[in-house]
Parts: structure tokens; sequence; C-alpha cells
DNA sequence: ATAATGACCTCCA
DNA sequence: GTGGAGGCCATTA
């Protein structure tokens, strides 16, 4: 795994705007990893000290975000909730509404 | 070289 | 809505 693909998609994440969201299938496409959606999150999940970037902006498909194994599963939740994300009903986002990127806004 | 594992994904019962 | 099967690809044992 060339160290590329970490830059490509942290720096992505980082562009992901406050109140929006992008999943890691998305996100590995975009970064030119077509199929590595896993290593994305493996990427997030072990992330080097001093490093921050949005990861709670990061969910799976369909909204999910469930972060399975973790205690603090609510803590995305919390964080999203805080930057205006509303969720729907059975706790997921709507990507309709909240994907990033949008069509062409912006990438 | 084979087997297991992972902040995943999609399809189908 | 939930759960399982199969697929995916790099890393590690």
């Amino acid at each position: 795994m060339p160290p590329e693909f970490a830059r490509a998609v942290l720096g992505l994440v980082a562009r992901i705007p406050p109140g929006r969201v992008s999943t890691y299938g998305r996100l590995a496409e975009l970064a030119g990893w077509p199929r590595h959606s896993r290593h994305v999150g493996h990427l997030l999940g072990h992330l080097p000290d001093g490093v921050s970037v949005p990861w709670q902006r990061v969910v799976g498909a369909g909204g999910r975000i469930a972060r399975p194994g973790t205690p603090g599963a609510d803590y995305q939740r919390l964080l999203l909730e805080h930057e205006g994300v509303v969720l729907s009903a059975s706790g997921r986002v709507d990507l309709k509404r909240y994907g990033w990127p949008a069509a062409a806004e912006d990438v």
C-alpha cells in the first residue's frame, strides 16, 4: 500500500465540509483505489497520534454509522449531530442530503 | 504458499 | 429491520 493512498484518503477526509459525510467506498474510489473500502476504514482506525482528521464524517454504505467492536458507538453520532447532521429514525445518515461529494459541487 | 483478519459492501432470505 | 453468505484486497501469522 503506497503512502499516496493514505495521503489521498486523509486529504479527502479533511476536505469533507462540516455537516456532510462520505463513505468508505466512495473515498477509496475518489482516492483512485476502487474496492479498497476496508483499507480506508483501517486507516482511520489506526491514525498516528497528532494527526487529526474528521473521521466522524466517514460512514458506511447507506449512511450506516456503527463502528463495530468499539464501545463508543454513540460518539460518532454525537459529533455528527453536533455538526447539524440529522439522523434518520433508524439512526442512519441520509446520503442524499448529507453525502459528499454531492454531484459536481466540489471535490 | 495457505489461512486468518479487518471502523467494508452488496445481495438475498 | 436483521442476519448470513460471498466477495473484496492488503497485511500478517
